[in-house]
DNA sequence: CGTTGTATGTACGCCAACCCACAGACCGCT
DNA sequence: AGCGGTCTGTGGGTTGGCGTACATACAACG
């Protein structure tokens, strides 16, 4: 594969001719945590593509109140509204962890959609992987309870920052999981004491994968399960 | 408009080719009450595009645990994942209330797609409202608590069901808000109480519209809000 | 007209997460 | 070394919804 030169799977998923043609109209860019890169409501000016760091999409329900709905990284790419047709975003999207993406304005996304088959393609099942992922999320975030979530959490961001390490607050935690940050330190330390996860000012380090996936519900290994076969 | 002779939004809204085309491969289906049309993981064989009636999509966690995530009435659509290229349902989708349908098979839906760029532009349209709702419910989910939750279920239900009576016990609802039956009936007490809506064995009447909406939490308007640009 | 099944209403203890407040721990800067 | 800011940990009282159990009400059918 040459993912190591795309190091974005949408786009290393494409016919040679389309990518390089996508990556011509891109520029690359930095982003640092706690970057916006837009606002609920307003218009959709560039899409990303991530290749290294982590995106939040987060559903605000007024300014003490939201919750991350999707976590997103180089499997995936942000800006989902325009190929829909649709130019404004409903959610915040939020940058979680530094990194770099592929930047391309909306303008030429557009024009990259008409020309390309295997890209809208490719986005439908992306956008099909979304749908389960916030179905599932939603029914997860109702019923299961915090120490279990939060250690999904966890597995999903190692996924997709491909790394055991990351910098995160139990307060930034707290509000993609829509509880308070204490809520958050007396779980995190519950998974502290089994020896899952080590945590130190925000510095967090996944020891023991295998033991976070038996501590969180069922959610996780559901949406694998649901996104392999569309994926493959 | 021609919205009386075929009472689903998305077909009426087509050019009238395309929709005589797409009704020629319909056939009109009876919707009844805790039909099942799909479960989670099945194969799609029909999409449906309800005329009358309610229909629910509901992510499952475990035989007694599950969540609406969408209500669609003749506005809507059953069957997005074709839309996207997947045919399997990540949902089970139950029919919530009586009605009628106009139904296709995934074959015929598959050649329609190709054939209309309206309709894939209509259907991108309505996937965005889809993934708005599913945000907003995630969210009002987590946060609001059960009055205002039902208020703003039985909110939807009048504007998809057109209609301010429909059948649906305690029960039912409790599934649908992911509560306990319990906690239904003392909600509903308490809209009862305040003369919002009359209840008697599943016979639900809505009598104060504007009272629910001042009980319901913001998330009935926001949704609305957000979509009214998009469908206009 | 009574029996059976379904639907609604009420009661009690329980618990996860809430709100608020404060205490310690560690970092970096002057 | 000391100071301010950020991050994490702990405690006490409150609460919405949970699980369970039981009581009443109405409908339909024999």
């Amino acid at each position: 594969m040459k993912r190591t030169a795309v190091e974005n799977h949408l786009l290393a998923g494409l016919p040679r001719k389309d990518c390089q043609r996508l990556l011509a109209s891109c520029e690359q860019v930095e982003l640092t945590v706690a970057d916006i890169l837009c606002e609920p409501a307003e218009r959709i000016r560039y899409v990303y593509f991530p290749v290294s760091g982590i995106i939040s999409l987060v559903s605000v329900v007024d300014d003490h109140t939201s919750l991350e709905v999707d976590l997103i990284g180089n499997e995936g790419m942000v800006g989902i509204p325009l190929i829909l047709g649709v130019n404004i975003s409903p959610l915040r999207v939020i940058v979680q962890g530094s990194g770099a993406a592929l930047r391309m304005s909306a303008a030429s996304f557009d024009r990259e959609l008409e020309l390309s088959l295997a890209l809208r393609r490719e986005l439908n099942r992306y956008i099909y992987v979304l749908l389960v992922q916030l179905a599932q999320t939603a029914a997860c975030t109702r019923f299961h309870q915090l120490d279990a979530r939060l250690a999904r959490w966890l597995l999903i961001a190692q996924d997709r920052a491909h790394s055991n390490e990351f910098h995160l607050t139990h307060e930034a935690l707290g509000r993609m999981l829509g509880v308070r940050r204490v809520g958050v330190t007396k779980a995190a330390g519950l998974l502290q004491k089994h020896k899952l996860v080590s945590y130190s000012r925000g510095d967090i380090t996944i020891l023991d994968r295998a033991g976070l996936e038996a501590v969180s519900c069922g959610c996780y290994r559901a949406v694998r399960d649901s996104d392999e076969p569309v994926i493959g």
